[in-house]
Order: structure tokens, then C-alpha cells, then sequence
DNA sequence: TGACTTTGTGCCGCTACTAAACAAAACCAC
DNA sequence: GTGGTTTTGTTTAGTAGCGGCACAAAGTCA
């Protein structure tokens, strides 16, 4: 390479880069419409820490993309001086993501808009194949299908699945009930599945309940928090999730928040990870039903869990079961409050139904067991957000958006 | 308010914030020579990602405010084509952060200048009063000794403390071994002391082992990891610390990364946390001279249970007794790994200890242990600084001119 | 009806960059 | 040596994004 072609690419490079960056608080400005934490331009300047030109500019430069919507007629907030704001929304016809999810009772795609809202639903198939790419195949053909029907423009597709997903491979180490291969290459088969179908825009995989976590945190019950706990289980296992910052983290290699071998009981049952009493098979819907002398039955042990809990409550063998695994779910919880001091908890699953069930007693026992966890407490609630883990897929798609809204559209 | 004095308090915001700014390279350009990750000009083009004409204006800049010096000469990297370059290095006789630590054996002040270098050092006394103010009060007179003598220019100071320190009060809430009440305000205190000293800058207050984990990421041997776990024990209990992203994560209210109570071993001895066999109690040094059925002496329990490990290793009593204390640090380590993923392990105190003389079985448990963990395995190694936590204390002190070089000393 | 409050806009200028050409200082091959 | 190549550093010109400021708009309140 000589002189002149070095910096002819040189040149190319910084160019890029310059392209790239457009207006810097272009993406904050959408972040802070899309989590609905700016109704109007007011709002927005404050919350930008900008003039009010600037945010006039970027709004409607975001307007301009498509991608919000400015009321053109002002409306004033009750009780409140001044001239009236212009409302700011996300836009309603603008472009969606595609959000699809693999879980033990079949598959589901969704179009999902900014704000998080589902836009459209496919409802899927009832059971899994064994293979991968079969069944991503399928759900991108439902979510394709969608796309053709809305004739929305798409910004990416996203995929939920209920197993830790190792970084940077993308494979899925325990497909849990999925009968898939473990390592399958998820991130790789999606991929070539989205580009397949025709569909544009890049392609994102993640662990679901890492999924319903980053979704819980920008449109459900984990609105605020800066440093965000949440952990889920669905039918086996237990699930966890850490949002610090407003990011996932996942760890160095995607394996972090693998809650589920804490261990809760010292002298409990032989868990396969070598060790005895772990919070994934002390706090499960098999360990609830197990404590209740139940035999499983044939309606999936998730919902036959929660149905007993929820209709027999005041029966003492199923009252006693429940305190045992809030009493065993505290005590886990209580050790990760210990080692990643957050400000909130969220449940799902299973132990979400167990905080509705005793929500004080739940508190108390995590209050208890922390740390100086008696001078405070961290707030414990229950997720929000229907189908949080397929909202959750949709928001790694739209990510690229909200960091660069010129760059990703323009 | 009038409108007119409104406009005014809101140009006055704006134009503070604009100062504040500065140039916005700056503090990313010295946060690289500050770690040695930009020897020259060049590569601080490459790291900053900007053009050579910016890095060589940020560069005068920084060499204007007398933090980094730029060489006369150029000089030639052995065996490299092109014109040589001119090296980049911290500047000499630039200003310092003034770093305290207190600890069971008494307390220590430093000068620290950029680069993590140690300037200055005043020895300290050897006892600690029952006085929080009493104690951080001669520290800080005798760092206002070394800034007299040596004449450099304070950024502020940073204390390092055996506790943890709950955000966002900055009180010590178990000031281990010091005598000290619980509850204690040391950040107020030790703010409160250094201006009494008349020392100019803004004051900062963390948890000992916080601290030298982020000096072993920024200069130690924990450099360029992504996620860092540091695990350490002093004379009794069990420390931890994370930096993730360069920053460390210390939780919502401060007190993350207690770890001290993970379960290493379910029949073990009582914890004064309610459970048993905690990690705090299991792998600390008075553990260590129980299970070798060693009485305390009088040299101090770090001291007298590393000289055993070093000098009568050979010894099966010795061996074993590591070795069992080796197995539980590990199981901790490993619990430690499923949360949180780190790509690196940093220990100090007798772990480390522990580590060097058999690091072959600390990794294999740690492996066998983690999930997934044989796969791969996470890096464990010993700190490497002298002196880490008062490192940390000046890294502190020196972060706002990090963050913003021009607002800080312009 | 006017005074006040809040929101939104147009224009000007500053500043931190990029772009591109030039200059400098080493190496190599002949 | 001499010239070509590679890398580093500098100069000059230009620009994008944002702050400062004055003004306009649209409501409430007395």
C-alpha cells in the first residue's frame, strides 16, 4: 500500500466515523421518549441538560426519521401555568422490531414498536422440534408473515431463549425442555434465518429472563432503578438477571447471574451441579409440588403451581409448602443483595406468585438475612409486563436505534 | 423570581456546564497515559480513535496543565520503521492526590502522583485511638507535612478504610478491628479534617478492598480486564470488589460484594450472621491457625498465619490445612464466578497466600465448581501493587481531573 | 386588560473536532 | 551518498453540534 491509498483509507475511516455520530443527543432524546420519561419538549430539554433550541431541533430531526410524533395542537397539563406543551409520542405507523421467543410450550413472534408496545402477535405452534433450525425457521416465517401484513419497515429481530447463551459464540448452553442440542449455535442458525426470509436489519439473541429484566427496566416495574435484580423461574431451574446502568450485564463470557446453585438449605436435596440444597431445585414449581406431596400432573408444572397456590391457599399443606420456598427463595435472595447490593428486585414465574402469595413475609425473611438489611430493605415486586422476555428480544433489535438513530435509519 | 433574573440563573447553568466540559478527548487522553496505555502520540490517536491533528493539540493541552510531559527528543521503538515518535509520560513533579489508609495496625498517608506512582510516603503511628476525628486528624497532618515538604499541588484526597462504607451517608458501618463505633460519619469526619488542614480539593471516602481493586485494574495485574473480581482477607472477615467497565460497582447504598458470607461449607462452624460455614469465617487467617491447631501469637493473625504457609509449608499439618482452607476458598470463588462472570480474579492477603503456594488446586476447584467452568476458567492471580488500597484512596481523589482535566485545574 | 409564566423558534457565534496537504525523521535499496 | 517508503507530527481550512440570546406564542392570574 503506498502513501496516498494509506490515506485515502484513513480518510475513508474517519468519515465513517463522522457519519456515524450525527447529532449526539439525538439517541438520548428518543431513549427518554421511547421508556416515557419525556411527554414534551420541556421535559425533554431538563432531562437532556440542553437548550430548549436544541431539543426543538432534535425532536424534530427524530420527527423528520419517522420515529416520534409532535401533537400539533398544544394540550396543558391540569393545574398548570404557562404556555401549553406540544405532546411528544413514539410514532404509530413508524418501524418495529421482530421479536420472537422459544419456550417449553412452543414458540411466538411479535412485532414490537417503540415504547415497547406489541404491535402484532403470532400465536405460534404448541410444540418444540429438535431442531433448532427448524423451529427458528418457523417462528421467522410468522414473524415475516406479520411484517407482509402491517407493511411495517423493520429495524432488526430479536430472539429469546430459555438458556444461558454463551458470549461471544451465541450458543445456547442449556436449551432447558427444549430437547435442542446443548451449544446449539442459536445466534448463527437465527441469523441465517432472518436473512433468509428476506428480513433487514441486524439479528440479536438472549437468555429470557435477561430479556424480561432489560425489558422490566425500561417499561415495567423496573422503571427508575439504577441497579435492577431479577429472578424467575419458570417450569425447571431458576433464572436471573442483573440490569446495572440501564445495561444488561451478562458477564465476560454471558454466564453471569446464574443464580440458581446458592445454596438455600444446607442439608436439602442432592442438586446435579455436585452440591445439595440449591435455590433451583429448592425453589422451583417441582420442589413446590414435591413439598406438597403433589404428583405432577399433566397441565405443566408452572401452572399447576400456581393454579394450587392461587385456589388452595387456605389449605395448611399447600400455606406450608409456600412459606418453605418463600423462607428458601429469601434466603437466596438475601445472598445476592449481599454480593450486588441492588435497589430493586423483581420476581417472575413461580416466585412472583410466591410474593403475591406473602409479600411481608417474603420481605422480612430477605430483610433478615441480608447484611444490614434491617436498616432499609430493598423494594421487592412483581414483573409487569406480559410477555416481558419477547418486549425484552425487541429491545436488543431497537438498541442500535436508540444509540444512533442516524446512523441506524438514515 | 422575574423573568429577567430567571434567564439569567439559566445562562449562568449553561455556561458553567460548558466550562465544565472542556475539551471532551482530555480526559479520556490522560486517562490513557494515566495507565500506560498511550506511550506516544501516535497510539493515542489509534486509542482515541481521532485524528493525529486532535491527539497532538489534546496532548499540548494536558502538557500545558502540567500533567503529562512530552520528550524533546524522539526516540526510536528497536526495530520500527517511520519517523520515532516522542514518548509520553506523567509528568514529574505534577500535581499529587494526598491518599490515607487506616488500618488494624495503624494508619499511612501518601502523595500519589498520576500514573498510580507514589510520591511521598509518611509511616504513620502504629496504634489506632478509639477516635475516628482523633485518628484521621493526624493522618492528615501528616500529609499536610508531606505537601509541605515536597511543595506539589493537592487534587484532593482520598481515605481508604477496613469497613463498609454506605453510600450515600459514607459511614463505616463494621470498621473491622479499629475500635471505632459503628455507624462512624468518616466521610464527613475526614472531609471536615482535611479542610481543617487547610488542603485544597474535594475528599473521598471508600472500603479498603474497593479501593485496591481499582488500582490493581488501573496500574496492577488487573489491567485491561473487562469485568474484575478481587477477594481478599486481612485478619478477620472476607472482602470483595468488582470493577466493571473501568468503574466499581459498589451497589445501590455501597454495600455490594459482601462476600464473606457465601456458603463454603454447610456443617461448618457458626457465623455471627446466623448461618454456618460461612466464607468469612472458613478462609480468613484465624481459620487457618485453627485448622493447623495453632494458638494466636503475638505478631498479628495475617502476619503469623502467611509466615506459617511460607516457612513450614512442607509440614502435612501445614499442607492440609491449606489445602482445606484452598477447597472452601475455591467453592467460594466459584459461587462468586456463576453470579457474577468475571474474566479475572485478583486475590490479596492470605488468599493470595493461599494461591501461590498451591495455585494448581485453587484453579481446579474453582473449574470443577463453576458451571461451564470446564470449559475455560477464569484467570486467578495475586495482586501485584504495593500498597493497592492507598493506590485506590489517590485514584479517587484523582478522578474529576480524569473526568474533566480543564474544569478540574483550569 | 395587562402582568406573569412557561414553551417554542430563529439567528449568531463558539468550540471541538475532521480533512487534507505539508513537513519531518527515521528506514531501506541501490 | 540519493531517492523512495513509512510513520509521525503540524498547519490550515472547514464544519457540525450546541450554547447564548432575543423574541414570539399561548396559556393563567389578578
Amino acid at each position: 500500500m503506498n502513501g496516498k491509498a494509506a490515506t485515502r483509507g484513513e480518510a475513508h475511516l474517519s468519515t465513517r466515523t463522522r457519519l456515524e455520530r450525527g447529532r449526539t443527543a439525538l439517541g438520548p432524546a428518543l431513549e427518554l421518549v421511547h421508556t416515557g420519561r419525556a411527554p414534551t419538549r420541556a421535559v425533554l430539554t431538563a432531562e437532556l441538560g440542553v437548550t430548549r433550541a436544541t431539543a426543538g431541533a432534535v425532536a424534530a430531526e427524530l420527527e423528520a426519521l419517522g420515529l416520534i410524533r409532535i401533537d400539533a395542537k398544544p394540550s396543558a397539563a391540569a393545574g398548570s401555568q404557562g404556555r401549553p406543551s406540544h405532546r411528544l409520542a413514539v410514532a404509530e405507523a413508524g418501524p418495529v422490531a421482530l421479536a420472537a421467543q422459544v419456550h417449553a410450550d412452543g414458540f411466538r413472534a411479535a412485532l414490537v414498536g417503540l415504547g415497547g408496545h406489541i404491535v402484532a402477535t403470532a400465536p405460534g405452534c404448541e410444540t418444540i422440534d429438535a431442531d433448532p433450525a427448524q423451529v427458528l425457521g418457523s417462528v421467522i416465517e410468522a414473524g415475516a408473515q406479520l411484517l407482509r401484513e402491517t407493511g411495517r419497515r423493520c429495524v432488526g429481530a430479536g430472539l429469546a431463549v430459555p438458556s444461558a447463551v454463551a458470549e461471544p459464540e451465541g450458543t445456547a448452553l442449556n436449551p432447558l425442555h427444549l430437547a435442542w442440542p446443548a451449544g446449539a449455535q442459536v445466534r448463527e442458525i437465527f441469523a441465517d434465518c432472518v436473512r433468509d426470509a428476506g428480513i433487514e436489519g441486524p439479528t440479536f439473541t438472549g437468555n429470557d429472563v435477561n430479556l424480561a429484566a432489560l425489558a422490566e427496566h425500561r417499561h415495567g416495574a423496573g422503571r427508575g432503578a439504577r441497579d435492577l435484580l431479577c429472578v424467575a423461574t419458570g417450569h425447571r431451574g431458576v433464572g436471573g438477571a442483573l440490569v446495572l446502568d440501564g445495561k444488561l450485564h451478562t458477564g465476560s463470557s454471558g454466564l453471569a447471574l446464574e443464580v440458581g446453585h446458592l445454596t438455600v438449605r444446607p442439608e436439602g436435596r442432592p442438586c446435579y451441579c455436585g452440591s445439595r440444597g440449591c435455590l433451583d431445585v429448592e425453589t422451583d414449581p417441582l420442589a413446590f409440588l414435591t413439598a406438597m406431596g403433589v404428583e405432577p400432573g399433566p397441565e405443566g408444572l408452572l401452572q399447576q403451581a400456581r393454579r394450587l397456590l392461587a385456589e388452595h391457599y387456605a389449605e395448611p399443606v399447600v400455606r406450608t409448602a409456600a412459606e418453605e420456598l418463600i423462607d428458601r427463595l429469601g434466603l437466596g435472595l438475601a445472598g445476592l443483595v449481599n454480593i450486588l447490593n441492588p435497589d430493586r428486585i423483581i420476581l417472575g414465574g413461580l416466585h412472583r406468585a410466591l410474593l403475591e402469595a406473602d409479600p411481608e413475609r417474603l420481605r422480612a425473611v430477605v430483610a433478615d438475612r441480608s447484611l444490614w438489611g434491617r436498616s432499609g430493605g430493598v423494594p421487592i415486586l412483581a414483573c409487569t409486563l406480559d410477555h416481558n422476555s419477547l418486549v425484552g428480544a425487541a429491545e436488543l433489535a431497537w438498541q442500535p436505534v436508540l444509540d444512533d438513530p442516524l446512523g441506524a435509519l438514515g
